[in-house]
DNA sequence: GATACGTGGAC
DNA sequence: TGTCCAAGTAT
């Protein structure tokens, strides 16, 4: 037997559903570009419960695109701290800047356009011109690749290239002319919380059971079909927090990985206690202190990281010293360096300014 | 087309 | 605890 829905009644029913049930999300109370463009933006990657705060924070700090325009990057990183992913922040940045200068501080009304905006990819743009302007684009996200290989019942990778543009082109054939800007919202609010990922899929209050391929062969729970993902690359490397007169020892990170953030001496290899002393012997260690150990995990590798506190006589000449307060209030510190303030904070006890 | 790019939630 | 996952983009 072979399930078909209307197309007409898939949005129907869709759009209908999330009258009813759309979830009550800050970002939904302005259907301005700035506002919708900002929270897609920090959802990418990132779930919603942890955007709400930061999305909020970032709102009342930078309300237009003009004050994201003139803002410092260390600001802007400032409030991005945590989010990761910070090539976005920078990304917004520059976007923010072209929007101001080159379109006036108004954005772009066409797909096109918009893809030559620094953060902005096929995703992003095509909700920018559904939700923002309410044009025919469909929006295709991980939420929107598992309901629809689960609808269709796709059994291929939805990683293959041909799945992904026959399952685009079933999202477009789908998309209600009246209505592109619900129907987008609506495809990824019913992945988001319906059509479940790695948990069995709430089929039972599901609007599009009925038409469900995957429901009628009792297939959802295998579906979609990913390819495994590769070992992550393990890097061992030692953090050195350094001390003097009381304040901390932060540079700001020329690398590629967390670029622009502020963090302590990161080694690239591990360090033996007698070469850490016999390399800043000449800043006079007064006192050497293990902090801990710890691992950092990110998408694509592991950093095994040992810690030492580092008082010395001398200050460090590349380094910039500041106090706690001022390092938690004022600096970009990724999660990779902020995990080890509780033990410096127990290891320096009054020592701190 | 693979790979790099962060972090915290959930089971 | 380890593993997968979350409204992707850039190169």
């Amino acid at each position: 037997m072979v399930i078909t829905m209307k197309k007409t009644t898939f949005n129907q029913n869709l759009i209908n559903w999330f009258d009813q049930y759309k979830r009550d999300l800050p970002w939904r109370k302005s259907n301005n570009p700035y506002t919708i463009w900002v929270s897609e933006i920090m959802l990418q990657q990132t779930q919603v419960t942890t955007v709400i705060d930061y999305f909020n924070r970032f709102m009342t700090e930078l309300p237009t695109v003009h004050d994201l325009a003139t803002c410092p990057i260390d600001y802007l990183l400032k409030l991005w701290e945590g989010l990761g992913y910070y090539s976005r922040a920078r990304n917004m940045h520059k976007t923010a800047k072209i929007i101001v200068n080159q379109y006036n501080g108004f954005f772009p009304s066409d797909y096109e356009t918009l893809l030559t905006l620094p953060g902005i990819g096929p995703y992003t743009a095509s909700a920018l011109m559904s939700i923002v302007f309410n044009k025919p684009y469909a929006a295709v996200d991980g939420n929107v690749y598992r309901v629809m290989a689960r609808f269709l019942a796709i059994q291929e990778s939805i990683k293959d290239p041909a799945v992904k543009k026959q399952i685009k082109s079933e999202v477009i054939a789908r998309i209600p002319k009246d209505n592109p800007a619900d129907f987008t919202e609506a495809l990824m609010e019913l992945g988001a919380t319906i059509c479940l990922p790695k948990q069995t899929p709430l089929c039972g209050v599901c609007p599009l059971q009925e038409g469900c391929a995957a429901y009628h062969q009792n297939c959802q729970d295998t579906l979609p079909i990913k390819q495994i993902r590769k070992a992550k690359k393990e890097e061992n490397r030692t953090v050195l927090v350094f001390v003097h007169r009381g304040k901390l020892a932060i540079k700001k990170r020329d690398d590629v990985l967390l670029h622009q953030l502020y963090g302590f001496y990161l080694s690239d290899n591990p360090l033996s206690l007698e070469t850490i002393k016999s390399l800043w012997k000449a800043y006079d260690i007064k006192r050497l202190t293990p902090l801990s150990k710890y691992t950092h995990t990110f998408t694509h590798l592991n950093w095994q990281l040992t810690s030492y506190l580092i008082e010395t006589t001398l200050p460090l000449n590349d380094f910039h010293y500041v106090s706690l307060s001022t390092l938690e209030s004022n600096y970009s510190l990724p999660r990779a360096f902020s995990k080890l303030i509780p033990h410096i904070k127990k290891a320096l006890g009054q020592k701190l300014t």
